[in-house]
DNA sequence: ATGGTGGTCCTACCA
């Protein structure tokens, strides 16, 4: 079974290349983040006529995160805890988290928030954001050391100085900062393992290239978009890539897709 | 190649 994540920056821009992409790399379940739509806009029909079904949580023209899966799409949710984090004028839960269990592996698409600025409201709601599911995380596991679970998305933390083209370019920046990292790390410590980075080391492996200043030609990316597996899933994981090709050409989104293929 | 972002919606905001 193949699981993949891809921040495709709009679905509605980016249909023809998400559809050609499942077919490409044969995909069982896609997690999508940035779709960019309310439910009514979501292109499904595309979708449906290759035998996929999906759960999409869109609430406006921001965020929206999907699952796509031709293996079952059970028990979705649409937050990962009842008191997810708020923000926004009136304050609201973003449509940045959906759950739901696909061919027996649970599988989340994470849309974490961006952070803005260090010291910026929105900092403050990407640490607490990132707290809450490593709480949420840390009781599935409790819950069932057995469980079958995949923590896929846009972390928007590049968690190790590799995983930056230019660690002096991005001093005093967010996705770098101690306390984005800690927070990503200590998902990690409760027992979540990036299952892609052994079959992708770095330096010079990236997700993510800025559409300005050239960054994709200039190899000037960032590692930000992770699949992390829970003790039962890690175990099953073969091979695991990245889809760099996918970030060349008129139209591409500015992050390539994460592929792992579990037995 | 001597340039230089792209998505939302239409005016800034977000990344």
């Amino acid at each position: 079974m193949r699981i993949a994540t891809w921040n495709v920056n709009s679905i509605r821009s980016r249909i023809d290349r998400v559809t050609a992409f499942l077919e490409r790399h044969d995909i069982d379940v896609l997690a999508i983040q940035e779709t960019k739509c309310r439910e009514d806009q979501f292109p499904g029909l595309e979708l449906s006529a290759m035998g996929y079904e999906f759960a999409h949580q869109g609430l406006s023209q921001w965020n929206g995160v999907a699952l796509i899966s031709r293996v079952g799409l059970e028990d979705v949710a649409t937050q990962f805890a009842d008191d997810q984090p708020m923000f926004g004028e009136p304050e609201i839960v973003e449509a940045r988290s959906i759950g739901a269990t696909c061919g027996g592996v649970r599988v989340w698409s994470f849309y974490v928030p961006n952070g803005r600025e260090i010291g910026h409201p929105h900092y403050d709601y990407k640490l607490l954001w990132l707290e809450r599911l490593r709480q949420a995380s840390a009781e599935w596991l409790a819950e069932n050391p057995d469980a079958q679970i995949a923590l896929t998305g846009d972390w928007n933390v590049a968690p190790q100085d590799d995983d930056v083209w230019d660690m002096s370019v991005f001093e005093g920046h967010t996705h770098v900062s101690k306390p984005e990292r800690d927070a990503f790390h200590a998902i990690v410590d409760t027992g979540y393992a990036d299952v892609v980075r052994p079959f992708t080391p770095g330096p010079g492996v990236y997700t993510y290239w800025d559409y300005q200043q050239l960054a994709f030609p200039k190899k000037r990316g960032l590692r930000i978009d992770f699949i992390l597996a829970s003790p039962a899933l890690s175990t099953r994981v073969e091979t695991a890539w990245i889809d760099r090709e996918e970030r060349k050409g008129k139209g591409a989104s500015d992050h390539a897709p994460v592929i792992i293929e579990i037995a």
